[in-house]
DNA sequence: CACAAAAATGACGTTACGTCAATTTCATGC
DNA sequence: GCATGAAATTGACGTAACGTCATTTTTGTG
C-alpha cells in the first residue's frame, strides 16, 4: 500500500476542469438572481468568470442545461438529508415531519441570495427530469412504499401519494417564502398533518 | 335606448385586432407543441400566420408574454367550471370531488394535442402569477373558507390549504397523464379522499 | 371622397449564438 | 529536465434571431 488512494482529481487538468465548471455554476445563479433567468444569456453567465465565450460550451450547451445542473446540484445536496430522515425517523410520522422540515429549511437557505424577487429567477412549475431529481422522487416514493410495507400507513397508490407530497411541499413552501419571517416549523406540521390524516382517506376511496 | 349595445367588437379594426392575436395564440401553440418552448422563435411563430414579423410586436412583448397569455386564456376558460362546481355542490366532499374531475378533465383535454411531450412544451423558468391564475388560486381559497365558516371543514390555514390542493392537484394530473390511459375518476378519488381526510390532521396540528 | 388615425409591413441595425482554426496548457515518456 | 502530442482555451467569425422604425396600407369619420 505505496500509493495514496486519490478520490478528488489531483491532476491540474481534472482541478481546473472542476473549478471552471463550478466557476460557470456559480456565475450562473449569480447572473440568474440579477437580471431573471429568462433576460441573461451565455454571455453574461461568461463575463462573470475569467473564461473566454467559447469556453463556455466545452461544458454546457446552453443556458437551459446550465440552470439544470443548478437545479441538479440542488437535489444531490438534499437527497442525502432526506435519506438520513428517514434513517433516523422513530415513526413515519416523524418521518414526514422531519422530512417536511428538511425541505423548507433547504429552500429558505437556498433563496437568501440577494437579487430580483424569486419568481422571476425559480420556477413556479417545474417538471426537471434531471438524474438526481428523479433520485429524490424515488427516494421519497420508496419510503413511502417502506411505510406501506411495515403497517406505517394503509395501502395506498405510492406514485401518486409521492406526487402529492411533493406537490404539497413545493406550494407550500412557496407561500411558506412569501411570508416574513417564513415559519419553518408551522409549514411542516400542516403538511404532516394534512398527509398524514389524509393517508387513510386516499386509501378508503382509492 | 335607441342603441344597440355592442359587447363584441363588430369594426373591422376590433375584429381584425381580436383575429390576429388569436391567430398568434394558435400558432403559438402549435408551435410549442411542435418544437418545444425553448427551441420555438418568435419568427417560428409569426410564420405560421399570414402577418408579417414586425407584426407581433404589436401584440406581444415576447415568446414568453404569448406563453403567459396562452396560461392565461386556460385559467379564464377553467374558473367558471370551477365555480359551478362549486354552486352545484351538495357537500364539501362533493365540491372537491367534482372540482378535481374538472381540473383532471382540464389538462386531459389540454393536452390532447399532438407533438413534444408536455415538458418540452412548457417554459422552465416562468412568472405564472397571470391576473387570471391568481383569479382561480382566490376561487379556491373562498371555497375552502366558506367550507370553513359553514362548518364543513375544521379551521385550517386557507392559504396552505388551497395551495396543497392546487399542488397536489398539479403533482397527481401530471402522474396521471403520464399513464396511459389516464383515469380522470379514480385520481380525484385518489386526491378527495386524501385532502378530505388531511383536513383533520391539517387542524388537529397546526 | 378626402383626410387622419391606426395598424401592418419588412428591411435594417443590433445582439447573441455556436463553431472552429489557432494557440496555450498540461501529462507522459525518454 | 526536455520533447511531444493530446487536451483545453481562446476570441474572431459567420449565422440566426431580435426588436425597431420609416413607409405603406387599411379603416373610421366628416
Amino acid at each position: 500500500m505505496t500509493d495514496a488512494i486519490a478520490l478528488e482529481p489531483v491532476g491540474k487538468r481534472e482541478k481546473t476542469k472542476a473549478a471552471n465548471r463550478l466557476a460557470i455554476l456559480a456565475a450562473a445563479r449569480e447572473v440568474f438572481a440579477q437580471l431573471g433567468y429568462e433576460a441573461a444569456t451565455v454571455r453574461d453567465i461568461i463575463r462573470g468568470t475569467q473564461l473566454a465565450s467559447g469556453t463556455f460550451y466545452n461544458y454546457f450547451k446552453s443556458k437551459e442545461e446550465v440552470y439544470e445542473a443548478l437545479a441538479d446540484d440542488g437535489a444531490r445536496r438534499f437527497r442525502p438529508i432526506l435519506r438520513m430522515a428517514r434513517e433516523n425517523a422513530r415513526s413515519f410520522e416523524d418521518y414526514l415531519h422531519s422530512a417536511f422540515v428538511a425541505y423548507f429549511q433547504f429552500i429558505v437557505a437556498d433563496n437568501r441570495t440577494e437579487g430580483r424577487p424569486i419568481d422571476e429567477r425559480r420556477p413556479h412549475v417545474l417538471r426537471m427530469d434531471t438524474p438526481e431529481m428523479m433520485a429524490v422522487y424515488q427516494e421519497v416514493r420508496q419510503s413511502l412504499e417502506e411505510a406501506v410495507a411495515r403497517g406505517d400507513a394503509p395501502r395506498v397508490d405510492a406514485d401518486y401519494l409521492a406526487c402529492a407530497c411533493i406537490g404539497t411541499a413545493q406550494e407550500v413552501g412557496a407561500e411558506m417564502l412569501r411570508r416574513s419571517p417564513p415559519d419553518i416549523d408551522a409549514a411542516a406540521r400542516f403538511v404532516t398533518g394534512l398527509l398524514l390524516n389524509g393517508l387513510q382517506g386516499a386509501a378508503r376511496k382509492s
